[in-house]
RNA sequence: GCGGGUGUAGCUCAGUGGUAGAGCGUCACGUUGCCAACGUGAAUGUCGUGGGUUCAAAUCCCAUCACCCGCUCCA
C-alpha cells in the first residue's frame, strides 16, 4: 500500500485552509457548494502548474513520433458562445438527463435508462387478446430478452412480488418493447412498481437535471437570449479551427491549446476541489491525418503520463488506464482509444482519480460543426501538398488544472512526526513550489536583518521569495516547511565576517554553508529559471 | 435529490436553560545564537443562518445553509 492511502484528506484540507492555499468560496456567507478559491499560497502554486504545462505543451513539446517538431498554437476562447455549439456537440441532449428518485428504495435513477413493461391482471390476460394494463414493471434491463432473463432466474419470487405489489396475479406483457419511463404520460406513472421495490407509485416524475449552467444574453430574459456557460473549452478551439489553418501558418499535424475555465453543475459536488461546479481545464486539441491516429495517441498518452511525473507526481500513485470499449463516449466508439491519466487521492485509494483524458476524438466535432453551420463539406481541410480533402482526426489531451493541483498538493504532503520542528512538510518539486526559497536573519539585530534585506532584495527579481525577522528560527522553518518552499538561506553572526550563510534543505532539515555570492547560483541550479 | 453525521475564536475542543471559555496559533514589545523556545501584553465570537418556545436559548423546537460518510450522478 502506498504512502499516499494512509494520508489523510481532513489533515490536507486543514493545511490548505491554514497556510492559504485553498479556502471554500464566499466562506464568510456560508460559502457555496462546489466552488472553491485559492488563497495566495494555492494561486502562485496553481499558476506554476498552468505555466509548466504552457512551457512544456506549447513551447517546448518533446518531438513528435516522426521526429519532428510540434506546431501547438494558444487560444483563449470565450465561455459563453452561440449557444448552437452546443447543439452541434450533443452537450444540449447529452447535458440534460431526466432523473427518477424512488421514494421506496431510496435509489435514483437516469429516467430514459428505466424500461417500463406492461402489466395486466392474469384472468384478463388469459382471455382477451388486447387486456387493459393495470400497472408497469420498470426495470433497468436495456433489452426484452436481457429482462426476461433476469427475472426468469427466479420467476416465482419475482411474480410473487409482482402479485403483492398490484394486489392480483398478474402478467407481463411480453414479448414488447419496454417504454422508457420519459415516454409515459400522467397517470400510468403512477402505477409503475420501480426496480427493487414492492409498493407501486414510488417513482418520482422525472427531473431535468441541467448539467449545464444557463444564462441570458442581454436584458431581455427569453429562450431567444439563452445562452450556455461551457461545460468544456475544447468546442472554442474546434469552433475556431478554420481561422487558426487561414492565419496562423500551420499544416497538418498541429495543435491548438488553451487553458480556461468550464462549468458543469454536477449533481454532488465532492471531495474538495476535486468534482468542482467551475473549473479550469488545460486541453490541447492535435489535427491530424485519420490513419496516423494510432501513433499519435500512442505520443500524447505517454507524453502526458511522462508529464504528470515530471512535476511530482512519480510514484505508484499514479497510473495510465485505457478505457474499455464499453464506457467510450459517442464520439470515440471507433477510435485508437481513450485514456486516463489518474492519480490515486487519498479520497479514492485504492482506487484512482482522473487528472486527464486522452481521447481519439475521430473527427467528430469538426464535422459536426461544419454541418451544423451549413457550409459542411466546404470546410473540408485541404492538404497543401497533395490538395486531398478531408475532416482531420483529434487528439485530445484534456487536464484538469485544480485537479492537477489537488493532487500535486496531495502527493506533497508529507506528516512529520519525527521532525523536531514542523508537523507537516509539502514537498513540492522545486518548479511548482509557490515560495522557491525563503532568507532569515537569524536573531533580529547586529546587522543580520540588513544583509537579510540585501540578499532579498538581489534575488526577487528572478524567484518568488520570502524574507521574516519575527519569531524563533525554529518557527520560521516550520511555516516554510508548510509552505514547501524547497531552501531557506540564514544570516548568522558569521555571516559578516566571512560572508557565508546557512542553506536549509527543506527534505531534510539539513543545513550545509555556502557563500553569500553563490546564493543566486545554487537557486539557478537547484530551481531552474 | 435521498439517508446518516457534524457545525462554539484562525485551529482543536469544553460548555444540558441563567455573565462566552481553555489550549494552541496570530499580533506587539522584550529576549534570542539553528528547528513550532521563553516572558509580558493584546486582538479575535452574528455560538453556521433564520424563525419559534421561554422572564431568559450556544443549550429546547422548526426551517434553512455548509461540510463529512453512504446512495445517486459524473456525455
Amino acid at each position: 500500500m502506498s504512502a499516499s492511502t494512509t494520508k489523510s484528506m481532513d489533515e490536507i484540507v486543514a493545511l490548505c485552509r491554514r497556510r492559504g492555499f485553498i479556502w471554500q468560496s464566499s466562506e464568510v456567507y456560508g460559502g457555496i457548494n462546489g466552488f472553491w478559491d485559492y488563497g495566495p499560497l494555492g494561486a502562485q502554486l496553481k499558476k506554476n502548474l498552468k505555466d509548466a504545462w504552457w512551457q512544456d505543451v506549447i513551447k517546448t513539446p518533446p518531438a513528435g513520433p516522426d521526429g519532428a517538431d510540434l506546431d501547438i498554437v494558444p487560444v483563449d476562447c470565450t465561455i459563453i458562445m452561440n449557444p448552437k455549439v452546443w447543439e452541434a456537440s450533443g452537450h444540449v441532449g447529452g447535458f440534460n438527463d431526466p432523473m427518477v428518485d424512488c421514494a421506496e428504495t431510496k435509489k435514483r435513477y437516469r429516467a430514459d435508462h428505466i424500461s417500463c413493461y406492461g402489466v395486466v391482471d392474469e384472468k384478463d390476460g388469459r382471455e382477451n387478446a388486447e387486456p387493459t394494463t393495470i400497472g408497469y414493471v420498470a426495470t433497468l434491463a436495456a433489452t426484452e430478452e436481457e429482462f426476461f432473463t433476469s427475472y426468469r432466474e427466479n420467476e416465482k419470487k419475482f411474480f410473487k412480488r409482482l402479485a403483492k405489489a398490484f394486489g392480483k396475479p398478474v402478467m407481463v406483457q411480453l414479448p414488447g418493447e419496454g417504454v422508457p419511463y420519459t415516454n409515459l404520460q400522467g397517470f400510468d406513472r403512477k402505477i409503475v412498481l420501480g426496480p427493487d421495490a414492492t409498493e407501486v407509485g414510488t417513482l418520482t416524475e422525472p427531473r431535468e437535471f441541467n448539467l449545464m449552467f444557463e444564462t441570458y444574453v442581454g436584458a431581455i430574459r427569453d429562450e431567444e437570449s439563452k445562452a450556455y456557460l461551457r461545460p468544456e473549452t475544447a468546442q472554442g478551439i474546434f469552433t475556431q479551427f478554420w481561422n487558426v489553418v487561414d492565419t496562423a501558418r500551420v499544416k497538418i499535424p498541429f495543435g491548438m491549446a488553451q487553458i480556461g475555465k468550464a462549468f458543469r453543475n454536477e449533481v454532488t459536488p465532492r471531495n474538495f476541489t476535486f468534482r468542482s461546479r467551475e473549473f479550469e481545464q488545460m486541453e490541447i486539441e492535435f489535427f491530424i491525418r485519420p490513419e496516423t491516429a494510432g501513433e499519435w495517441y500512442q505520443y500524447w498518452r505517454d507524453t502526458r503520463y511522462a508529464w504528470w511525473q515530471s512535476i511530482g507526481l512519480a510514484g505508484d500513485n499514479l497510473t495510465l488506464r485505457e478505457h474499455d470499449k464499453d464506457e467510450l463516449s459517442h464520439y470515440a466508439k471507433e477510435g485508437a482509444g481513450v485514456c486516463d491519466v489518474e492519480y490515486r487521492f487519498p479520497f479514492t485509494a485504492p482506487g484512482y482519480g482522473e487528472l486527464e483524458g486522452i481521447a481519439h476524438r475521430s473527427d467528430f466535432d469538426l464535422k459536426a460543426h461544419a454541418t451544423a453551420c451549413g457550409k459542411g463539406d466546404k470546410l473540408m481541410y485541404r492538404d497543401p501538398v497533395t490538395n486531398e480533402k478531408f475532416f482531420p482526426h483529434v487528439i485530445e489531451p484534456s487536464a484538469g488544472a485544480d485537479r492537477g493541483t489537488l493532487a500535486v498538493l496531495c502527493e506533497a504532503f508529507t506528516p512529520t512526526p519525527d521532525r523536531a520542528g514542523s508537523k507537516y512538510v509539502m514537498k513540492f518539486v522545486p518548479r511548482l513550489a509557490p515560495i522557491k526559497a525563503a532568507i532569515f536573519p537569524l536573531v533580529n539585530k547586529d546587522g543580520m536583518p540588513e544583509i537579510a534585506d540585501k540578499l532579498y532584495r538581489q534575488l526577487r527579481n528572478k524567484y518568488t521569495i520570502q524574507t521574516d525577522a519575527k519569531q524563533s528560527i525554529g518557527k520560521r522553518y516550520a511555516r516554510m516547511d508548510e509552505a514547501g518552499t524547497p531552501y531557506c538561506f540564514t544570516i548568522d553572526g558569521d555571516t559578516a565576517t566571512d560572508q557565508t550563510v546557512t542553506v536549509r534543505d527543506r527534505d531534510t532539515a539539513e543545513q550545509t554553508r555556502i557563500s553569500l555570492d553563490k546564493v543566486e547560483s545554487f537557486l539557478a541550479e537547484k530551481i531552474g529559471d
